[in-house]
DNA sequence: AGCACGCCGACT
DNA sequence: GTCGGCGTGCTC
């Protein structure tokens, strides 16, 4: 237990030592401070002054003794707050040296709430006070003070409508000394979850899988992977070992790659618990996030449900991590400090001394690579679970029954829909692509839209008439004029997009009820919930999504899913591709006859051979798997070889384009060392700052941020070209 | 990240 | 002549 307990245990700091703050701050180091009077340990919160302002940092451990003693400065004072746990401590460091970013930055994302620092404001309530003998005692006044005799303190809001007067009254009394106001401690948000309550009737599988965690909840660090096909009830496996962590009295955290989407995950939680958990997501309101931030701190919050920045919540003491699906991209933060939630995770795991749990139907090869090697434990449900079966998944080939020209739409899916609707029956239309076309040009001179910012095209919006770039945000409204050869109405739109699609499916099935789904129509969990439940409730015949509608959702009526473009994501040359449509698609399919009535799945593909393709048809998702994994093996990449992508980016061409050469002839070489580029990034022009990208290649043998950082101090810096680290990178666009 | 210092355009 | 634009650089 000790690790996470701040403990008043030496070495502590006193008066006039020199100690080492860490301000949350990308900084290059902390700052060597002096300690005042008051005592300071590693992990204390404390205020200090920088250059003009004040900042709160954290006590990181002894003073460096690097800086002139007459430039030290004492610490303002000792914040009353927590102080930061040992093991959240060594993840800053960790995490902060893995991903060559300054330790100040990653402390920023372990201090994302500075207002949660200060005390917690209790709540102000009230209750009879000195009556002054000359109070006018109006009726209003009398119910007031009526109402109060003999009651606990009341806030005063609930006051005013109790006694039915208006909260006028109720201030008056309190102003004239009638009502004495109390701090009352604030009542907990986070309710406890109920243990108690039975469990799911689990399979013979799924109870061997659930007791192996169970066990594993009292072992201190172990990684065990839930391996289970879309609907096989991976998370009512990982519920039992959540009620036995909290059994033991510990904390749970359980990631999920897109928070905002969870409404369904909440409630299987409230089935199994009673309550729903702590949520931790970018949407919560400043006084939520001050309130959760808080109940983590204190244990009072026993369960936590986030996104991937619930890694760096102060946990007070942590005793199990989920991460479910886990090979999602959504994982890896790359803005900002860049770094793979689920490998972070592992790390977390490790230095907290507790067990993590992977959970996907299609488990990333990195973490077969680590089940392979002996490293992780693999659990596998091989079922779907209660009767229903896999679906038929069917290649629809492009080639051969192609969609009538300017439609999308294959005769082959159009008959499968047909016949879904007159069953009474739901269907989704599945293309990873917003708006309604991708590409505008004009008929007259082939001009093209394009974003002045980003090397990308301008993407039609017809619901919201205008032009997006999807990359910066820039938008336009539709112009009639082309701004190439000044033809009017000359534009046509290319290629589809959802709303296309269901523009498309509206002319063909007139009287069905359709919703789209995208981020565009279904901003925050409000909205996912409320498509959710319309759809659940069978108000909805045909749902048309992006990736948001791929996700763990659960729909009984769902029968038939269509892939509008099942090649789409396989263009690129990306290192990943082939397993990310694999898991992509599997993922779509997985919507389609959850529960008794069997479902289809039609994949509308230019290469119906395509070892994605097979591999989805047959359902060998091993071999496939496998296959891949050779791949990346004779070419020594992930995971069998380490890379980091080196971004340079300025506002200036040529300097940027001098400084990249500098660097190209100063790479390193030998000992497997290969070093690509410079090449134009992906989006060579981005948000007005052009960039060019090297990619750097090492065996698993060598240390790779050692070989970057030995290579960036040969090259001294340009002001005006920024330099990123992305190690392990995942977005090649 | 702030906040200062610093060197060139339109105002009282 | 000043007020102020935000570019560069420092903060223990």
């Amino acid at each position: 237990m000790p690790a996470e307990s701040p403990t008043s245990t030496p070495p502590f700091f006193s008066r006039g030592d020199r100690i080492a703050v860490l301000l949350p701050l990308p900084l290059a180091g902390a700052y060597d401070y002096l300690c005042g009077t008051e005592a300071l340990h590693p992990g204390d919160f404390v205020a200090v002054p920088l250059g003009a302002r004040q900042a709160i940092g954290v006590v990181w451990g002894a003073g460096r003794g690097d800086v002139a003693a007459a430039k030290l400065k004492p610490v303002a004072a000792r914040l009353a707050a927590r102080p930061m746990s040992r093991v959240t401590r060594d993840f800053v460091d960790w995490v902060a040296s893995y991903t060559m970013a300054p330790a100040g930055a990653v402390l920023k994302m372990a201090m994302s709430v500075p207002a949660a620092l200060e005390p917690a404001a209790g709540l102000t309530a009230l209750r009879l006070g000195a009556v002054p003998p000359d109070l006018k005692l109006t009726a209003a006044r009398k119910k007031v003070l009526d109402l109060m005799a003999g009651m606990p303190p009341l806030a005063a809001a609930d006051l005013a409508r109790e006694a039915g007067v208006g909260v006028s009254v109720v201030k008056g009394l309190a102003d004239l000394g009638a009502l004495a106001t109390v701090e009352l401690p604030r009542p907990s948000l986070f309710a406890v979850p109920d243990l108690s309550l039975t469990r799911a009737e689990l399979s013979d599988s799924q109870r061997l899988a659930a007791d192996t965690l169970v066990a594993a909840v009292a072992g201190g660090f172990s990684v065990s992977v839930i391996d289970g096909v879309t609907g096989s009830g991976k998370t009512e496996v990982y519920f039992e070992a959540v009620a036995a962590c909290l059994a033991a009295g510990r904390q749970v955290l359980v990631l999920l790659p897109e928070i905002a989407l969870s409404a369904q995950w909440l409630e299987r939680f409230k089935r199994r618990f009673g309550v729903v958990p702590a949520e931790w997501h970018s949407d919560l309101g400043d006084a939520r996030r001050r309130e959760t931030w808080r109940a983590v701190a204190s244990g009072e919050a026993q369960v936590v449900v986030g996104a991937r920045s619930a890694l760096f919540l102060p946990y007070r003491e942590l005793g199990l991590m989920v991460v479910d699906e886990e090979h999602d991209q959504a994982f890896k933060q790359e803005e900002g400090v860049s770094y793979h939630a689920r490998d972070m995770a592992v790390v977390r795991a490790r230095l907290g001394e507790i067990p993590l749990v992977l959970a996907s139907a299609t488990p990333s090869l990195e973490t077969m690579a680590n089940v392979q090697g002996g490293r992780y434990r693999l659990l596998h449900l091989p079922d779907r679970h209660a009767g229903a079966s896999m679906p038929e998944i069917v290649a629809v080939d492009l080639r051969r029954d192609p969609p009538p020209r300017g439609r999308w739409l294959s005769p082959i899916l159009v008959a499968a829909l047909e016949e879904t609707f007159a069953a009474g029956e739901q269907a989704m239309l599945y293309l990873n692509r917003r708006g309604y076309a991708p590409l505008t040009l004009c008929r007259g001179c082939g001009h093209r839209l394009q974003c002045p910012n980003c090397t990308a095209w301008l993407v039609e919006h017809r619901s919201a008439g205008r032009l997006i770039c999807h990359h910066c945000g820039y938008h336009i409204r539709q112009p009639r004029k082309c701004p190439g050869c000044e033809a009017e109405d000359s534009f046509v739109a290319c290629g589809p997009g959802v709303e296309r699609v269901a523009e498309e499916a509206a002319l063909l099935f007139p009287d069905i009820r359709m919703a789209v789904m995208t981020s565009d129509t279904c901003a925050g969990p409000q909205a996912a919930a409320e498509f959710v439940r319309a759809v659940s409730a069978h108000e909805i015949d045909l749902l048309v999504g992006t990736q948001i509608v791929a996700k763990g959702y659960h729909f009984p009526m769902l029968t038939a899913v269509g892939v509008v473009d099942a090649d789409m994501g396989l263009e690129g040359g990306d290192l990943r591709a082939g397993e990310r449509t694999h898991q992509l698609l599997s993922q779509v399919s997985g919507r389609a006859g959850r529960a008794e009535r069997p479902g289809r799945v039609f994949l509308q593909t230019y290469q119906p051979d395509h070892p994605v393709m097979q591999a989805l048809r047959s359902g060998e998702r091993d071999g496939f798997i496998a296959r891949e994994a050779e791949l990346r093996r004779s070419c020594a990449m992930p995971p069998y070889g380490r890379l980091a992508a080196l971004i340079l980016s300025g506002p200036d061409v040529a300097q940027l384009e001098g400084f990249a050469a500098k660097l190209s002839r100063a790479a390193p070489h030998g000992g497997g060392v290969e070093v690509l580029g410079p090449a134009p990034a992906p989006m060579a022009l981005l948000r007005g700052k052009h960039r060019r990208r090297f990619l750097i290649k090492v065996p698993r043998t060598v240390n790779i941020q050692a070989t970057l950082r030995q290579w960036l101090t040969r090259v001294p810096a340009v002001a005006g070209v920024r330099v990123q680290v992305d190690i392990d990178p995942y977005s090649f666009f």
